[in-house]
DNA sequence: GTTTTTTCCTATAACGTTTTCGTAAAAGCC
DNA sequence: GGCTTTTACGAAAACGTTATAGGAAAAAAC
């Protein structure tokens, strides 16, 4: 804003505009002394570029944008944290938008960022398979590149980073069982997303392994409002046949299964073995400590910046089917 | 991109680019039943403005920046979910950098921003009171809007959202006294910030009012680095003259104190007292439940971008030392 | 009926870059 | 020395807006 602009640096140097453009884009076109006299100039004003008037003549920048359901969240956080490590280092600047588990949101920033004020786009889904359509319009509209993480359309083709859900809850679950619970039930999400649906299927198999019979009852569905979800655990938790192992499969779940038991004077491992899948670093401070299934948040968000990044630059033209599977880490501890 | 211009409507309809311009902006020069043929055309074709050129043209765009030393505490998460539901509301889109309390970082980024990137700044500083020319410098290249939160440099005249970090302080010690604790520690950090500075004042002056005499080992000074922090607490608590109480002012410094105690098995809170100033989700399931002081992340969040939105926006021009004090928050659990 | 005002629109110049094209001068070639 | 090629720069257009100035037509004022 109170910067100097190239015009004036070229006036000060007696030089036209597009020699000082070039020679700050270091091109062959100008002389290496002329090159210094401009760099030099440059530096001594503090010249800055203006984004703006740049990225409107190239038709592109270097900003891209992420959106998350919910950044209180320690995996989302270790993620962007991940993201930030990326975009910092190659000189991106990130945009962040939260939606809150709300698709209207999620739709409405989508539209937004269809103006061209990005030119990339990292993306967590806030919601069911039902609800895509947004994603390809987007991509229809602009042609830009995007990356999913975690939670990933599954319908889609588009570059993604995942873990290895249905394994890691395939595991998980069977130490569930091994540690002794009869009857462990999955706490997942009214969501049908699709890492929900391969934890369920990891659990289910897993069950299925051990002669384990699954009843509707032993698949919880809890949303994204941590009052009801106490309600719903603790009726279920108050009855006579109650379960004996839960598996939490979202964050936020662990948390409440942890209160109910609590409020229940149910005692974890004895009456309940829990395992929750979490990034919480108090985990191993909770009482007892929480046995935990843990996702490389952080690698996540690096891997997904550098798959954008450079599907951004061209320098790979990474397929529309790339798809980045990290593994997710089970770490016993007290609470089975 | 990919979308349609200004330029493409106006010769669609048969008009000027510039009454077009105004007519999408609403101008009273333009009649009603032309705004609307306008405004229908450019629904119809999902029209968006071109963030850059407009940008170009009215030097300033609605993208602010927020700078934070650590998005992976709750704290600053908190915040950034407070400053993004403002932000969001009023159509301003947000970036976001991180600092991992680097203080060279810090300057790169506002160094970085000078391009006039953005309209305005919000920041939580990531060092302590020697390092503050950056920010004046800042402004005065920029002249752009910035407010601080929590962390702020208590001797630059910008405003600010802080908390009541004295007075609470001096409760939570006090309650630490009340408890039992006959030589409560205080675990600060090296640097030396405005927010640690205030805590320690409450701190000391609660012992002083108690009649306890303060030593210089009884302000444990921590980095942010885990690891050392832990071996320095580990040693602190091996003497055999190890204190009876911790009030640890940052929120990492309390879970590197459970894990001490823990390690070392000594009971809280009949060995140590803790209060932990922290916006932990888990405080309540720790083993034992831990007594926080916890601060108004969500709301300060929410204040710091609303006053910078109205300085942007100038409908109240907001005083240079505009303060505001919001309070912190006891909560009393098990671990005093 | 003339003048003044209001209404509604257009032409044009910014905003600060990047890029394409053109062209002198210098260098290379025989 | 005449020719081509290379080197090093400049002029001008373009990117898509917004703001300023101006002007024709319609309405209002006398």
């Amino acid at each position: 804003m109170n910067g100097i602009s190239m015009i004036q640096l070229a006036k000060e140097l007696g030089l036209s505009v597009s020699t000082v453009s070039k020679a700050l884009g270091d091109s062959h076109e100008i002389s290496a002394s002329t090159k210094k006299r401009v760099l030099e100039l440059a530096k001594k004003y503090k010249y800055k570029p203006n984004p703006f008037a740049s990225n409107l003549r190239k038709k592109k920048g270097k900003q891209i944008a992420v959106i998350i359901p919910d950044i209180v969240n320690n995996f989302f956080a270790l993620a962007v944290d991940g993201i930030e490590s990326v975009t910092m280092s190659k000189h991106y600047d990130t945009f962040i938008y939260l939606t809150h588990e709300n698709l209207e949101r999620e739709k409405a920033v989508l539209e937004h960022l269809e103006s061209g004020l990005i030119s990339g786009l990292i993306i967590s889904v806030s919601t069911g398979r039902e609800g895509y359509a947004h994603f390809q319009e987007f991509y229809e509209a602009t042609k830009l590149p995007l990356v999913f993480f975690d939670r990933v359309p599954d319908l889609l083709q588009f570059p993604k980073v995942i873990t290895n859900n249905y394994e890691s809850s395939f595991d998980a679950t069977v130490r569930l069982i091994k540690a002794g619970s009869k009857r462990p039930v999955l706490i997942t999400t009214t969501e049908p997303m699709f890492t929900s649906m391969e934890r369920r299927r990891g659990y289910q198999d897993a069950l299925e392994k051990h002669g384990i019979v699954l009843t509707d009852e032993m698949i919880i569905h809890c949303s994204d409002d941590m009052d009801s979800n106490y309600t719903i655990l603790r009726k279920i938790f108050s009855q006579k046949k109650r379960p004996d192992g839960i598996f939490a499969s979202i964050e936020k779940y662990a948390i409440t299964s942890y209160q109910v038991c609590k409020d229940l004077k149910l005692s974890i491992p004895k009456d309940v073995k829990v395992i929750g899948m979490t990034n919480l670093r108090t985990a191993a401070l909770l009482n007892p400590s929480l046995s935990t299934l843990s996702q490389p948040a952080f690698d996540m968000g690096k891997e997904a910046a550098g798959l954008l990044i450079k599907m951004i630059e061209k320098k790979s033209y990474a397929a529309a089917n790339d798809i980045i599977v990290l593994p997710n880490e089970l770490t016993i501890r007290d609470s089975i």
